[in-house]
DNA sequence: ACTAAATCGTACTAAAATAGTCCTAATTGA
DNA sequence: TCAATTAGGACTATTTTAGTACGATTTAGT
C-alpha cells in the first residue's frame, strides 16, 4: 500500500497540533488529549521528534514541548524522515549496500530517480501549509528551487 | 521508511524482465530463475499480477506467462497496485471509513493532496521507461495530461 | 484416451516488523 | 525539598509479511 507506519501519521497529527498553536509550551497530556492518541505513544513520539531536532523541549514543572522553528520551515519529509528514517521506496534507495543483486540490479537507478520525485513532493509541503484548510502549493518556491531540470506533474 | 514490500519489490522486478524479453512466453521457473527470486514466491506474484490483469497466463504443457500489454502502457503505479492494492501513504487516503477519527482529523484533505501527487508521479513511469538505462521524462505527456493546475515539483 | 508439464487456488507456518506499555532516571520550577 | 515533567530504555503483544506446501485444473503431444 506504500503506506507510512501509523506512528509516523500520529506524529504528523501532533506536529500540526503543535504547528496551530505556536504560542506557550505544551505537555505531553495536553498533546495526547487533544489529539486523540494514548499518552505513553505520544511521549514516545515527542522524544523522537526532539531527537531529531523538530521540536523542543524543557524539563520539570511546567515543562512540555514546542516547534523548534517555525511550522513553515518544517516539511512533511522531515516529520518522516524523524520517525521512519531515511525515505525510499525500495531499501536500495536510502541503504546502499543492503541488498544482494544490486550488482546485478537494473532498475535500481530508476527508482533513485522516482524516489527523488517523490521525496521532493514530501519536502515541498510545510507543516504550515498541512494547518490551512487546504495548503496551497506554493509554486513559486518550487520553481525558484532548484535550475536543473524540472518535471511536472499533475497534481 | 515509507518503503514498498519486499514482496512489491520482487513484482517489479518480475514486470522488468518479461518487459526486457517481450518474445515469447515464459515459465514460472525461468522467470524465477532469471531474477533470482525463489520459484514460490515468483509464482505467487505471477498469480497476483495475472489476477491484477497485467500478465497474462496459458497454462497446460508449453504454457507460462508474458505481459498482457505493452510494457509502455503498464506503469509502475499498476504494479504497486496489483500487489498492495489502493496506493495510500496513510490508511484513510485509500481506505474511508478506517480511520475512527476521520471526523475530526484536520489534515486527512492535505494528506489525501499529497498522496494525489505520489500517485501521479508513479503513474507516470511505465515498465518500459524501467527498462531503459535511465529512464527519460516524458514531460510533454505530462503536460498534456491536464487541464487542470500543476505543481512543479524538482526532479 | 492417456500422460506429462505447467498454471491456479487456497491454506498454512514461520519470521520479522510494528505498536504500544511500563519503569526508572534526570531535570526543573515553585 | 517536593511535585511535575521529560529522557531513555527494556519489554510484550499484535500485526504484517515472507515463504511453503499441496491438490486441482488445464493443455499439448503421443
Amino acid at each position: 500500500m506504500l503506506r507510512m507506519s501509523k506512528l509516523t501519521d500520529y506524529g504528523t497529527v501532533v506536529m500540526t497540533y503543535l504547528a496551530r498553536n505556536p504560542n506557550g509550551i505544551h505537555t505531553a497530556n495536553e498533546i495526547a488529549d487533544e489529539v486523540s492518541v494514548a499518552l505513553p505513544t505520544t511521549s514516545k513520539l515527542l522524544k523522537l521528534l526532539a531527537r531529531a531536532g523538530l521540536v523542543a523541549a524543557t524539563r520539570g514543572t511546567r515543562g512540555g514541548y514546542f516547534l523548534a522553528r517555525p511550522a513553515s520551515q518544517i516539511s512533511i519529509a522531515d516529520v518522516i524522515a524523524a520517525l521512519e528514517g531515511p525515505i525510499g521506496l525500495t531499501e536500495c534507495a536510502s541503504v546502499p549496500g543492503a541488498c544482494e543483486q544490486e550488482s546485478g540490479c537494473t532498475v535500481r537507478g530508476n527508482w533513485q530517480r522516482i524516489n527523488k520525485v517523490v521525496v521532493g513532493a514530501l519536502q515541498h509541503v510545510s507543516l504550515a501549509e498541512m494547518v490551512a484548510p487546504i495548503f496551497p502549493v506554493d509554486v513559486s518556491r518550487l520553481r525558484n528551487s532548484s535550475t536543473r531540470r524540472v518535471a511536472a506533474l499533475t497534481e
